[in-house]
DNA sequence: GCGACAG
DNA sequence: ATCTTGTCGC
């Protein structure tokens, strides 16, 4: 179903160098502002209607030497479909070339879905990246969808003010710092505090970046509101599940 | 050389 | 990401 833009598929062949220029070509063409075709503020994780927006959770699992790589798509609290794809581990882990190494398999999941969502939200960073193009930018740029990183911690940039005691909902703006492309003091994504216990524990807040066609406040508005009962967001959450469920099936 | 970093 | 029991706190 997923229309590709083969020219911008990340190839684990490639060397840094050609890895680099890619990112750079990805984050020129990225828009890092709100070109979507539904309104954010209708996305729910709750009780759907007919206008409610499908939004896909991707995340991965690993094996020895294999990547599952899955994919849910929901609307509301409703899964409209599933999928996953097993793939040979083609690339290491490298700072700054996730999508290097999970892309490929992601891409390859997604053109097994029979729909395509109206926003993917992905395990990692989007714009908080040293060139503008971290997993969500990339993968958001290669299917021209709307996409969303949502990171556990940060890669880079810096934090405007202390993230330490921010209450359920609360957000810190994050901007670049000199170790990425970006100028300055942009604005390049939030933290955002997506749950919190009621007194003393505390609870890290997740790190949202906008991938494609999102604005830095529109894509944190967007994960804002699909806040469940736990810290990664309900997409986030299902598309973990499901891709653990999957590799527990292959082990 | 120092710093330092998603999953 | 992954390997893993118990354990502290609401």
């Amino acid at each position: 179903m997923a229309e590709i833009r083969e020219r911008f598929r990340p190839d684990p062949s490639m060397n840094r160098t050609q890895m680099e220029a890619l990112q750079r070509d990805i984050a020129q063409t990225a828009v890092f502002e709100d070109a979507v075709d539904f309104d954010p503020t209708t996305v729910t994780v709750d009780t759907p209607t007919p206008e409610t927006p499908i939004v896909a959770g991707v995340d991965q699992a690993f094996l020895d030497d294999q990547i599952v790589s899955a994919i849910v798509l929901t609307r509301g609290e409703t899964v409209v479909a599933r999928t996953h794809t097993t793939t040979p581990i083609e690339f290491p882990y490298v700072p700054g070339l996730l999508s290097f190494r999970e892309g490929g398999p992601i891409l390859d999941a997604f053109e097994a879905l029979p729909t395509d969502p109206d926003v993917i939200v992905f395990d990692g960073s989007g714009r908080i990246h040293f060139r503008e193009a971290g997993l969500a930018t990339h993968i958001g740029v290669a299917l021209d969808l709307p996409a969303i990183g949502v990171a556990k911690t940060l890669l880079c940039g810096q934090p405007v003010s202390s993230t330490a005691a921010l209450a359920a909902g609360e957000r810190v703006e994050i901007v670049a710092d000199e170790t990425m492309s970006t100028p300055d003091g942009t604005t390049v994504g939030h933290a955002l505090q997506t749950r919190q216990y009621p007194n003393s524990h505390r609870i890290n807040p997740v790190y949202v970046s906008p991938g494609h066609r999102l604005s830095a406040d529109t894509a944190t508005a967007i994960i804002d509101r699909c806040r469940g009962a736990y810290k990664l967001p309900e997409p986030t959450r299902l598309a973990d599940a499901a891709a653990d469920e999957a590799k527990d099936t292959i082990e």
